[in-house]
RNA sequence: GGGCGCAUAGCUCAGUUGGUUAGAGCGCGUCGCUGAUAACGACGAGGUCCGAAGUUCGAAUCUUCGUGCGCCCA
């Protein structure tokens, strides 16, 4: 016997069942031991944060992230799951700060840095419970108790030694990098920090002459005209960059005969602007500028390297600095086309530096000129401004420079400017900051070759967001001036500055003369339970100092940065292991991943982080030689699924404050997870972005689980009713209950031998099978979803409702009930292992239940099964083909009948069918039937040929005839639909072709150049589809009334049977009364009809009598049961 | 300001290489079923395919320009 299935199914609590049962039997190990040998299928878990809760959105990530490692566990590959954890970064620092009320770095400092990254340490588990208590309700099989944390040292060295592979190999490098700087604070702001600043300020806005020299180098009288709004910055100018392919003009200014040069574009507004008159007086382009000297408006650095040269890596020699240089970034949209450029001050500024350097043989090129200290104030370089706060010196500059003459036009400008948001007087400058660099600029060529043998989904990611972004890749700033990270494992020489790279704690311990190790272990001493990990952080990693090498008697120190966190998170393919120091053949062998999946934010962050360090590592090297561990691309990731975003129920961001989301918690509580599940995969490509659907969630049970578990639930009814065991008639083992291992069963017949509908079903389910196998193959689960309804719909709605019969009839034995039972049977266990992957606990509850009767010889779990493979002679595309088409005909059946306002339980006479082509017309006819029950007809006739009831309308073939007669298309299309289609189907007939005439042309159709509709004509209770129209007869006789009459009494007596609360198989005696002769006759003339369909022993008829008063058809009744004793 | 997406029924979303009657589910309406029953089924109404221009015999689909939204970056 199966459990009886209970009609009140919580799916929350059934769910709770399963998690039970799997972790009472170790189902999720099992499933990896029993493919210990088999081939590997990678994945790899992009670690979250545990740092705040999770949300719906996190959900989705976490069930895409089970979907395809179940679903390839199933396909045979062994898939080890290690979870992860992010546990590094600012995130975590702030939410520490916010605990101790505190913001600054001096703050922190002052606090203590010791007890700050142990308050660090410990914050990063705070919703850790929450996170795995998610993980685990929601299904998601990952190995929790072997997850990779990137603060455990064993990780940490494994990035010290990745780091200082990329240090010997010269890809790892001091720079400078400009930084949104809040100079009061001294302290650079995050970009996340700078959006929140902004705000509308006027700013003065100058027009400024810079001299150009003549080829002797004598100041001459035309001028450069450039446009800043920071007056400030002149001090530090370096440069003056054009566009070198923009037109540019020199134009004489009619008031002082002075000469400039402007974009010759701008040119006319600028005269407006100035109110002066500007004559052209030559035209040239941008190029002929480039290389051109011209006089600073300030002469602190002009003074001293004014004419300081610099040997380039072609030989020549060319100025330092104050010369033309050729930028893509200039425009025409505002200013002059000619940008005054201060390197230290402004980020694409500092890029047309680091060109300019790389064109100078090394250490040969224009340094960086600042004169502004990181206070904001001007050093003694500038000694005019010494000490002043850089923004309340611009109208002093402005002033000297009016003086000097070179002041061409003042006016305010109104724009955003950055202010710091926690001190809203204090505008941000941006500002030079000494940063560690990795030159991924150098692997390019190898990131771009890399990316392109991604299978990205969707695969605009790897042309467009992902492509472009690497297009534009510049040097990663690796270094953060922060507290809790991964040290950047870099020690100098106190003497000579040199550096050396540390690949792990022990190759530091075994330094000549390592002092310093005390500081930890004085702090362990004093508190044993600190964790290990820690010895390798700020501050006391920083305390161990050595013997320099390169001066005697200097120590070598660390320098003081950790590293950004996304570094750690990328590296996490190998520092996971701890490779290279331990784990070398666990890495070789979960290497690259065959899958991972994030949402789309993570371009820039993980899916970059991850591919950067991969290909700088374990790439080809850049001169062809092959690195460490030298892999083909792409690595480390071949497939990755983009998720959209999951936003709100508003339609904006998830946000706590604004409670447009429901915890995940909640959602589980309410409706499973295979609801929400089951909501993610089969709702809308993964890849869209999502809207947080407290409906669409709710609605997935009864759309999906709902019903199969009805088809099901009607199953174990009827087989319970009738004994069907298939573990008593089965004397092997049942195993994964495979077609092939129930073929021994007593009573299991081969399916060719079953009843065609039985053939249909599982020909439906193999090709099911079959669809589904492919597209999870490609990733591609929404498809597969929508496969999978499909099936169940067809079992539910077809399959079942047509054989209802067959279970219900009396012969426990007969050999077709069986069919039916083990056909069913057979379709309930094939689609628990189908399904196995997406609602993992529905599958789980049905295999439990349905294999229960093996008592212990079938497989234990569903998740130890094998995905069904698809029975190539089970499918039958013919019979697929035909039965789709006696579906449409009594769907069509049904519409005409509501047409006519004719209810399906009263017969009718006749139904014509008439099939736009006669492929299955034999078929048909053995089926009227099916069709005569469907649609409640005494009489099924087909023809082809019924101009009575429908006309033909032709059409042509577009896709056919389109490159054939091109633009008489219209003619064709106008000529066929006013020709009588009859005629030219005739024509068709007897000619094989139709000739057409269009226009003065005339155009030969043959029978694939033209498309037929059939089209009801009006009058008629008739419907059309795609290849049939069913008409019918709607002529009521006296006998087919009574025989509904007869069936609306069966109605109201299974309404009894129901209200009284009978089994089943009770049998029932009824009476009726009623003064209704015609009622009277409907029932004595369909006695057995009756008595057959609701287990009346008795079925009497009087005239007068007791009972409930009811009515059918405008005839009054009483009606009485009684159940028999059994 | 730049890059990348998205915009189709009341809602959530499909829509193949361009082919002429744009689909599904939910919701709504009507009806049916009442031995899967706190269910179930059928049918129906519902669309300026964001707007404009263009390419084409033919555009939801391709191009350009707008508008709105989202993400990433300035």
């Amino acid at each position: 016997m199966f459990d009886p299935v209970p009609n009140n199914v919580s799916f929350p609590e059934l769910e709770q069942e399963v998690l039970e049962y799997w972790k009472e039997n170790s189902i999720y190990k099992r499933s990896l031991d029993q493919r210990e040998d088999a081939p590997a299928f990678v994945f790899y878990e992009g670690p979250p944060t545990a740092n705040g809760l999770p949300h719906p959105g996190h959900c989705l990530t976490r069930a895409i992230k089970d979907l395809f490692p179940r679903y390839r566990t199933m396909r045979g590959y062994r898939c080890e799951r290690k979870a992860g954890w992010d546990t590094h970064g600012l995130p975590v620092e702030v939410e520490v700060c916010k605990e101790l009320g505190i913001h600054s770095k001096e703050e922190i400092e002052e606090y203590g840095i010791e007890p700050f990254i142990q308050l660090c340490q410990q914050s990063v588990w705070r919703y850790m419970q929450q996170w795995e208590k998610l993980t685990d309700r929601l299904g998601f099989w990952v190995d929790l108790d072997k997850a990779y944390v990137t603060y455990h040292q064993s990780y940490i060295e494994s990035v010290w030694w990745c780091l200082k592979n990329l240090f010997d190999r010269g890809l790892l490098y001091q720079g400078h990098k400009i930084v949104w700087w809040w100079a009061q604070g001294g302290t650079a702001l995050s970009s996340g920090e700078v959006g929140q600043g902004y705000r509308e300020v006027a700013d003065p806005s100058v027009f400024v002459r810079f001299p150009l020299l003549d080829d002797a180098g004598a100041v001459s009288d035309t001028s450069l005209l450039v446009w800043t709004t920071t007056p400030w910055t002149l001090p530090s100018n370096q440069f003056a960059a054009v566009h070198p392919d923009l037109e540019y003009v020199t134009v004489q200014d009619a008031e002082d005969g002075q000469q400039f040069i402007v974009a010759k574009a701008l040119a006319e507004s600028l005269g407006e602007k100035f109110k002066r008159e500007l004559t052209v007086v030559s035209t040239c382009t941008g190029k002929d500028l480039i290389g051109r000297r011209y006089q600073p408006p300030f002469d602190y650095y002009y003074r001293d390297h004014g004419d300081a040269m610099g040997q380039r890596k072609d030989g020549t020699e060319q100025a330092l600095a104050w010369r033309v240089v050729p930028a893509d970034f200039v425009t025409i949209d505002s200013g002059t086309g000619v940008v005054h450029q201060a390197p230290a001050f402004g980020e694409v500024d500092y890029e047309v530096l680091i060109e300019q350097q790389q064109q100078f043989i090394d250490d040969d090129g224009p340094e960086l000129i600042c004169a502004v200290g990181p206070d904001g104030k001007f050093t003694e370089i500038a000694a005019d401004y010494e000490g002043r706060w850089v923004k309340d010196c611009d109208k002093d500059i402005s002033r000297e420079l009016r003086h000097r003459g070179i002041l061409f036009h003042q006016e305010q400008y109104l724009h955003d400017y950055p202010f710091c948001w926690r001190a809203d007087e204090d505008p941000l400058i941006q500002y030079p900051r000494r940063s560690w660099f990795v030159r991924t600029t150098q692997y390019k060529d190898q990131l771009v070759a890399n990316n392109q043998k991604i299978n990205w989904m969707p695969d605009h990611i790897r042309d467009g967001r992902f492509g472009n972004f690497l297009e534009s890749n510049v040097d990663w700033a690796l270094s953060r001036e922060r507290y809790w990270g991964t040290p950047l494992p870099i020690w100098v020489c106190e003497s000579t500055g040199k550096m050396e790279a540390i690949g792990s704690y022990d190759e530091l311990l075994s330094k000549p003369g390592v002092k310093g190790t005390e500081v930890w272990l004085n702090a362990k001493e004093k508190n044993g339970e600190l964790p290990d990990d820690l010895r390798v952080h700020k501050p006391y990693i920083d305390e161990v100092t050595y013997d320099s090498p390169f001066a005697e008697g200097a120590a070598m120190r660390r320098v003081s940065e950790v590293i950004d966190c996304w570094f750690d998170s990328g590296a996490m393919p190998f520092a996971q292991w701890g490779y290279p120091h331990q784990n070398k053949e666990a890495f070789e062998n979960q290497f690259p991943a065959d899958f991972i999946s994030e949402a789309i934010d993570q371009t820039r962050g993980w899916f970059y982080s991850l591919l950067a360090i991969s290909t700088l590592m374990f790439g080809p090297d850049e001169d062809g030689t092959d690195s460490a561990t030298p892999h083909d691309f792409p690595h480390p990731y071949r497939n990755c699924i983009v998720l959209g975003l999951m936003l709100g129920e508003d339609g904006g961001k998830m946000s706590k404050s604004k409670r447009n989301y429901r915890e995940p918690n909640e959602i589980f509580e309410r409706y499973g997870a295979d609801a929400l599940r089951w909501y993610f995969f089969a709702n809308q490509a993964p890849w869209t972005s999502i809207r947080y659907s407290e409906r669409a969630i709710k609605d997935s049970i009864p759309e999906f689980v709902l019903r199969l578990w009805n088809v099901y639930s009607f199953f174990v009814i009827y087989a319970n009713i009738d004994g069907f065991d298939p573990g008593e008639r089965l004397s092997t083992k049942a195993g994964q209950v495979t077609p092939e291992e129930l073929s021994g069963a007593a009573d299991y017949k081969p399916i060719h031998e079953r009843a065609e509908i039985d053939r249909w079903i599982l020909s439906e389910l193999n090709k099911t099978c079959a669809a589904v196998t492919e597209k999870m193959d490609a990733y591609d689960s929404f498809s597969a979803c929508g496969d999978i309804t499909a099936f169940v719909d067809a079992l539910s709605n077809w399959y079942v409702r047509r054989s209802r019969d067959r279970y219900w009839s009396s012969d426990k034995h007969s050999p077709d009930k069986l069919d039916a039972y083990w056909t069913l049977y057979e379709c309930l266990i094939t689609t628990a292992k189908l399904i196995a992957p997406f609602v993992p606990f529905l599958s789980e509850h049905l295999w439990q239940n349905l294999t229960r009767v093996f008592q212990g010889s079938a497989v234990e779990s569903v998740h130890l099964c094998d995905y069904p493979e698809p029975l190539a002679e089970t499918v039958d595309e013919k019979l697929s083909h035909q039965m789709q088409l006696a579906r449409e005909i009594s769907s069509l059946g049904r519409s005409a009948r509501m047409n006519a306002k004719l209810k399906v339980r009263q017969p009718l006479a006749k139904v014509e069918v008439i099939l736009a082509n006669d492929n299955y017309l034999d078929w048909l006819k053995s089926h009227v039937a099916l069709i005569k029950t469907e649609l409640n007809v005494k009489e099924v006739e087909f023809t082809r040929d019924a101009e009575t009831y429908i006309s033909y309308q032709v059409q042509p073939n577009f896709k056919r005839l389109g490159p054939r007669v091109g633009k008489l298309m219209p003619g064709v299309k106008k000529a066929l639909a006013e020709a009588d289609g009859g005629t030219l189907l005739n024509e068709l007939n007897h000619h094989g072709q139709i000739s057409l005439p269009v226009g003065d042309e005339t155009v030969l159709l043959d029978n694939e150049d033209i498309q037929i509709r059939l089209q009801a004509k009006e009058g008629w209770a008739a419907s059309q589809g795609d290849e049939c129209v069913v008409v019918l007869s709607t002529e009521l006789t006296d006998e087919l009334i009574r025989e509904g009459l007869a069936r609306d009494i069966v109605r109201i007596i299974q309404d009894q049977r129901k209200q009284a609360d009978c089994e089943y198989t009770d049998r029932i005696r009824v009476r009726i009364s009623t003064e209704s002769p015609e009622l009277a006759q409907a029932v004595s003339e369909n006695q057995a009809y009756i008595s057959d369909e609701t287990l009346a022993s008795q079925l009497e008829v009087s005239e007068n009598g007791d009972g409930e008063e009811l009515e059918i058809g405008g005839n009054s009744l009483k009606l009485e049961i009684e159940v028999e004793p059994s």
